[in-house]
DNA sequence: CGCAGTCACGGTCTCGGATA
DNA sequence: TATCCGAGACCGTGACTGCG
């Protein structure tokens, strides 16, 4: 059960043995270290830690001997794989089987230079992508180089002087009062609880929504918990399929409690007494998945007659009614789960644009009263 | 029983929002 | 701004239901 290329064997006694190199010799002979193990996969976690630990201490350069798909397959399965998370890890995967190794993936690593990039660059821009997915694949091969130079591995980095156009960063386009209206009529006629409603009135995000329990509303203390979140991914075993996974949400600053308002209190009270579910929104009585939400929606929007969008624009109209009503940035960063304040502030601009209009009118209207001094 | 329509699920790929 | 991550778009398929 060997793997070319791992040095991770079963010996007789029935252990694995992994090995790494530790150090060369005067003469240029590589110096083994040895780990040994009852499991392969135990060996193998160990033997990929001190891979890199030792890489990090060789005097010599150590050329890496195989391809860009070799090395693009260790750096993403054995140097990446437990830091980020499985939808991350299915991204990449896919950007280097679709994209990347078809084009590279023979080429040999230390011999790549960045007219090669450029070439692949050309490549992906002729397969009519747009930047911002072109953006993502070459991503990919920019942390793959970058790790493998790092490493002493590669001579010098091909993509150190690339650089991709920044992507148009588009404007939040919140739905109009007057399309809200029209949305919230075709929510309100629906029997059970509408995913619509919570979003206008909680901004919550999709997966917020998909995940919410009736036991996470605490309608004695007017509380609403987001303690989970519901997306979908590829299967850890067979990754032609997809789960769904229902996991905390995406931060510390997602996990977060809202105040429940009177209105939205009724409407919820009301609901739960004709649900079936342990979910808020549910669908045979389980939880409805983001995409059957998604789904919902299209067809929500559809009998509104309003402007066709995302399901999440309604978490951005939320936003932009608390700003039109006057609550501060920091208050609404915490509502929405944001990290940080600035990133509030980056994405709702054009609300406080307005903000900014008429503060700068009221201060205006003084130069009206004041007389030029003679 | 066969057919058509509706709704939801599943798979794949792309896009872009959120965060550090 | 690079990186990480989740959602949307689209299409095919299957379950279910109503009708003749």
């Amino acid at each position: 059960m060997s793997r070319k290329g791992e040095n991770i064997y079963k010996r007789k006694d029935g252990r694995w043995e992994g090995r790494y190199m530790k150090a060369r010799s005067e003469n240029g002979k590589i110096i083994y270290g040895y780990i040994y193990g009852k499991r392969y996969a135990h060996v193998k976690e160990r033997l990929a830690k001190l891979k890199v630990r030792y890489s990090f201490t060789h005097n010599n350069i150590n050329l890496y001997k195989g391809t860009v798909q070799d090395w693009l397959n260790h750096w993403l399965n054995v140097l990446m794989r437990k830091k980020i998370k499985l939808s991350t890890y299915s991204s990449y995967r896919l950007r280097m089987d679709k994209y990347i190794i078809p084009f590279l993936g023979k080429k040999q690593l230390i011999l790549m230079k960045s007219q090669d990039i450029e070439e692949f660059v050309n490549y992906l821009m002729n397969l009519n992508l747009s930047p911002s997915t072109i953006h993502s694949i070459v991503t990919v091969l920019k942390s793959a180089m970058n790790k493998a130079f790092m490493e002493n591995y590669i001579l010098s980095n091909p993509c150190k002087n690339l650089s991709l156009s920044t992507k148009p960063k588009n404007e939040i386009s919140a739905l109009s009062i007057k399309d809200q209206e029209k949305l919230e009529q075709v929510a309100l006629k629906e029997q059970s609880c509408s995913a619509v409603i919570l979003a206008l009135y909680t901004g919550l995000r999709i997966g917020e929504i998909s995940g919410l329990k009736w036991s996470d509303i605490d309608f004695e203390k007017d509380i609403i918990y987001i303690r989970r979140t519901l997306y979908r991914i590829p299967n850890t075993i067979n990754s032609r399929k997809t789960e769904v996974i229902m996991a905390e949400p995406k931060t510390k600053s997602s996990k977060r409690s809202i105040p429940l308002a009177k209105n939205l209190k009724k409407y919820l009270l009301d609901k739960q007494q004709i649900s079936f579910s342990d979910y808020v929104i549910s669908c045979k009585n389980s939880y409805a998945e983001p995409r059957v939400i998604s789904y919902r929606f299209r067809k929500s929007i559809e009998q509104a007659g309003i402007r066709s969008i995302h399901f999440h624009i309604l978490r951005h109209t939320f936003a932009t009614r608390c700003v039109e009503q006057g609550i501060d940035i920091a208050t609404l960063s915490k509502l929405l789960g944001h990290a940080s304040i600035k990133l509030t502030l980056d994405t709702y601009t054009d609300s406080l644009w307005e903000n900014r209009k008429e503060a700068v009118s009221v201060i205006d209207s003084r130069l009206g009263t004041v007389s030029v001094a003679s």
